[in-house]
DNA sequence: CGCTAATGTGACAACTTCGTGACAATAACG
DNA sequence: CGTTATTGTCACGAAGTTGTCACATTAGCG
């Protein structure tokens, strides 16, 4: 699971410190902003999956903020956790309803920002469109989570799992090792290319006698899952 | 169509009395409590499809009762709507949070109530006729809330029993620990992921050997329930 | 055929994930 | 108001998974 990125806006350097460990620890990639105005281009910029915002800041405030990307469409989706003091506890409705998604009072726990900070990514995460695969006879259901081939179970792991599944919903197409990792492991690991021909040889193996041949070596360039040859 | 029964909870006669005579004219049967702990009783006793409650009440507040009774998979789908007086609106929220579908400020015109009874009866599902489930002789019957396995009672708790509802109405189907925090436990609450798995743990005691087999961990994912393999 | 680069394969240590019992906090109940 | 359930969290060990390496095997090429 590739790690969500927070972008924390607040004009006090100690509290995005603060909230920066916090996220840090809990595998969170943290950017940080101290105005609107740099929120607001950072957001376009570097997409973060979420917004932690202060209410209160000189200049725009975070309830404008909030307001305004969610008025734009670009935006729109991105789920906003606004920062309230105590005393200012009244607002939370204006909060909600210009369109944040929860709101923590300060002070408040480390733990439980990052609890409210991953329910609230839990409800954005949208589920794409899941449809069983099947081809010759291998079937991989997404839904059940399943592997089967010619109606018997397979235990293929989480990798060789997210592997085939990939295979079977790209076939026909040679893709280098590098790609593989790309789109199978996610961009920004850091994992020795060979490493993919460890797991395909066991993704092979798990395949059997039946159906290894669809995993086809391209000499010189990487694989290809292919019904034909 | 049969008229509809709403149970009114309010420690003022007065109030009862004013908001009685409005659901009547309306047509609505009317159905009266004065304590949070009557209102409980009559709420499984006679069903009523609606719940008028104040939010200010001696002993168990209004809000106390709200979360009770939604927090009970047999009740959780009544519909409530919150009285509340007018220097009590910040409470609005904790009164949403709690499970109220509306709330009304007092004071209020009879005319304006009978309006949004009536939009929140609208709105309230159907509730699906809960249907007995029965799965390789493991039965839970939401009806008188029981489970049992091979005729014998089972003892399961009320998140376990939550928990097997769910999976028993969605068989086939892996779920992350996310969705099933989202689906089980409601969007709101803030625990941690591990927390399913000890819920799981429980609720594979309870169903002991002969059917923990149902309850598969999907390893990387997290869990189904599934008759097969 | 012999050489080289690329790929296949088994082993393994580091790392994750999961099952489990215990525990404290809270809620339900009489 | 004390007693009993229920709940969420943690710590620990067991089980499963991963990335890497060393070495074996193969394909391509002159």
């Amino acid at each position: 699971m590739t790690a969500k990125t927070v972008l924390i806006v607040d004009d006090e350097a100690s509290i995005r410190e603060m909230i920066a460990v916090a996220l840090e620890m809990a595998d969170y990639r943290v950017l940080e902003a101290d105005n609107a105005q740099t929120a607001h281009a950072m957001v376009v910029d570097d997409q973060p999956d979420l917004l932690l915002l202060d209410w209160m800041m000189p200049g725009t405030s975070g309830i404008e903020l909030a307001r305004r990307l969610k008025r734009d469409t670009a935006t729109a989706e991105l789920p906003i956790i606004l920062l309230t003091a105590k005393s200012e506890e009244d607002n939370k409705i204006q909060g909600l309803e210009a369109g944040a998604d929860d709101y923590i009072t300060k002070p408040f726990s480390p733990r439980e920002l990052v609890a409210r900070l991953k329910a609230v990514l839990r409800r954005a995460t949208p589920t794409g469109v899941e449809e069983t695969v099947e081809i010759d006879g291998l079937r991989l259901d997404p839904v059940s989570h399943r592997v089967s081939a010619n109606g018997e179970a397979l235990d293929v792991g989480p990798t060789e799992y997210r592997l085939l599944q990939f295979f079977m919903t790209h076939q026909e197409r040679a893709y280098t090792r590098s790609q593989l990792l790309d789109q199978v492991w996610g961009g920004n690991v850091y994992v020795e290319e060979r490493t993919v021909d460890v797991h395909i040889r066991r993704l092979r193996k798990v395949l059997g006698d039946d159906h290894q041949h669809l995993i086809q070596t391209v000499r010189g360039t990487g694989y290809r899952f292919s019904t034909k040859e």
